[in-house]
This record gives C-alpha cells, structure tokens and sequence, in this order.
DNA sequence: CGAAAAAGGTGCAACGCCTGCAAAGTCGCA
DNA sequence: TGCGACTTTGCAGGCGTTGCACCTTTTTCG
C-alpha cells in the first residue's frame, strides 16, 4: 500500500473521530461540516470527497460491516440446511448493526435513536440488507415462491429489529438485548420452519 | 367554519396539489419550493407555514390517513379475540399506506419507491405506527410479556411491508398485491396464532 | 534523475432548503 | 368603522451540498 493510500485512510479516521466526537459533545445538529473539518485540519471542501453527506459519517462503520456480511453471504457451505444458513447469517447481520465493538459504537447506537431523520436512514438500511438476504434465500430454497421469500425475510428482519429497538429505547444492556433477539429469533424461527422447502438441506 | 380556515384548506390544498404535480411532471429534485409557491400563487415562504418541509408535501395524504387509523385504535368493540382485532386494525392500516384512493395516489407511490431519501421516511412512519400498534395489542392481550408483543408486530408489519414494497417493485396491480398481502397476512397470522395470550378474547 | 501524468486538496461561487423576524395585509367581531 | 387576532410576505442569513478551476503532492515512466 502506497504513501497515498495510507494518508487517505489517515485523513478518512480523522474526519470520522472529529465527526463523531463533535456530534457527541455538541450534538448532531449542532455541528457543522466546517466543525468537522476545522477539527480534522482539513477543508470543508474535502469532507465531502470521503463522507457523501453529514448523515453517512454515522453509518460508515456498520456500512462497512454490513458490506462485509454481504460478501460473506456468497461463500455459503454446500449441504447446510437452509435453516442453519439463516441462522448464521443472521447472526452476522446481529453484530454488523449491533455496534458493540467500534470505539464509537454507543454514540451511534444514541444518535442514531434520537435523531428521527437517522433512524429514518438505519432503517432503510435495513431494509436494502433484507433484498440481499431475499435473493440468498431464493438461492438456497429455490423451491419457494417470490412472495413467500420476500415475506419470511420481511418477517425475519422485522422482528429482529423490532426486538432490538424496543430494548434499546428502554435502555436495556448487551446482555439483555441479546437474550431479546434470541428470543425474537425462536418466533422467527418457527415461522421459517412452517414454510415448505425452507427445513430441507438446499442444492449442492 | 369561517372564511378564515375555508381559505386555509384551500390555499393547503392548491400548495399539494401544484407539488404533486409538478413532482410527477420535472421530478422531486428538480422542483424547488419556489417553483411549487408559484404554482400556487403564494410566496415561497407561504409554503413553510403549511409543511414543515418539502418531503412532507409527499407524505400528507398518507399521515392524515394513518391519524385516522391511530384514533380509530383506540375504539374497539370488547369481547373481540385479539385476533380479529388484530385483523381489523391492520386492514385500516393497509387502506391508509395503499394510497389506492386519493387523487395522486400512484404519484406518491412512485415518488417514495424511486427516491432513497422518501423511501426512508416512509419507512420511519411505518415504523412509528408500530409503537401505536404495540400499545393496543399490549391493552388487549395484557398477559404478552413485553418483548414478545413488541417482536409480534414487528414480524406483522416486517412481512406485510415487504410484500407490498416487493409486489410495487415488480410494478404488480392492486389485486395481485391484495393476493399478495393476503399471503403474506395468513403466514403472520399463524405466528399470531402461536403466541399465548392473543387467541383468547381480551378483557373488557 | 527528471518531467509528464494522475490524483488529491483547496478556495470560490452558487443553489436550494429552511428559519427567525418584523412589516404589511386580511378577516372577525363589536 | 375600527380594533385585535391571524395570515402572508419579504428579507437576511445559516447550513448542506455541488461544480469548477487551481494548486500541490504523489506516482509513473522515459
């Protein structure tokens, strides 16, 4: 990796922190791009050649994460149950957008929460990731129809994110988040389990 | 009703209906607030004192239906199963997110399915209208613990949602949609189903 | 090594959304 | 008719965002 690359990723930190940092201290709203550069020692022209706009700099690190899980979803071992590919799947979508790790995991759990317009934005988020998990599950459970598949998914998500939105507003820790989403995980499951085509072991 | 507040409807209306228009005829983004006020024949600042913003314009048949399904929560007749409650409320909720009635109903619907940005927002709204609906299913199925109730609408909604966005992707008609909705209503209904507490008639 | 080419950073100007404020217009009522 | 309440308007300004042209730095290649 070349003198360039690096000082890329170095300033893209920068921006990232000051950004995060500000939003934390000041408040989203309350800051603004110039902040965020004067913070980083760059101009504000230059925020806007590594963040689209103010909003993504929230959602960069589970974008990457979320890009991780989506390569991830192609390398599928053979013989599995589609069941059991849900099951990991899914759990690797849990810790994209659970924050958990990320040093600034909590602030944009908060912000995210309170600011309407972000939740707006995590949510469509989301819902792109469903459309990927749709066309895993038409793959490894051909036999399912396009609305059904679109259905379950819908199901799968929807629960799962309802759980963990509800436990986050109530201000509920980790641990007890995720006993939630287990728990929403076993009605998910039940569901996926009723559909024919989705218990039997998908092509090779 | 006075002269006063029949003008305001009026003036609300003619500023809805030049947006609309001029949305489905140059396109979202390329149709500025100052443009939809001239249409209107008001001032550009005009329009701010009727929507708080230009998104908004987009959204307003659709709030003030989902305002009417919110009040209409409240009034359930007793002795009814949470079930059929359930099935009640949600059919009001489809009428009022269909957009099949009212006179730019296909507009909107195309203008939220292509712009990113729209298209979070009305998914926030739907996400909003769960809290509501977890407050009834919570008034009458009081022996659902917290979580579950909370998972269980979000599996309803997560799955309706996704079918109709999906049958609107794929450009299909109302009544394939309906069928649609439809399925995708008796795969939620049999997680309903499973969950203790919801088949029973409620109280009071 | 040195020059050309490529890529990144910066400043400037501009557009559009949105808000607060104060002035001007309009309506309802006495 | 005139007063008080409400509405509309224009103005000024902040902020996010973009296109453009210019400059600096890095890479590449002769």
């Amino acid at each position: 990796m070349g003198l360039r690359e690096r000082k890329k990723l170095r300033t893209r930190q920068a921006i990232a922190d000051a950004a995060l940092r500000l939003f934390d201290q000041r408040g989203y709203e309350e800051t603004t791009i110039s902040d965020i550069a004067a913070a980083a020692e760059v101009s504000p022209r230059t925020f806007f050649s590594y963040f689209p706009s103010k909003d993504d700099v929230v959602f960069a690190e589970m974008d990457e994460r979320l890009a991780d899980v989506r390569t991830g979803l192609s390398e599928q071992p053979s013989g599995e149950t589609p069941l059991a590919t849900f099951r990991r799947v899914t759990e690797a979508l849990l810790r994209a957008i659970s924050a958990e790790d990320g040093e600034y995991g909590a602030i944009q759990v908060a912000l995210i929460r309170e600011r309407p317009s972000l939740q707006a934005m995590a949510l469509k988020r989301l819902s792109d990731a469903e459309d990927d998990f749709v066309a895993v599950l038409r793959e490894i459970a051909p036999e399912v129809d396009d609305v059904t598949a679109v259905t379950v998914i819908g199901v799968a998500f929807g629960g799962l994110r309802a759980a963990i939105m509800y436990c986050r507003s109530q201000g509920y820790g980790p641990d007890r988040t995720r006993e939630a989403a287990e728990r929403a995980l076993a009605i998910v499951e039940q569901v996926l389990e009723s559909i024919p085509g989705i218990t039997r072991p998908g092509p090779a």
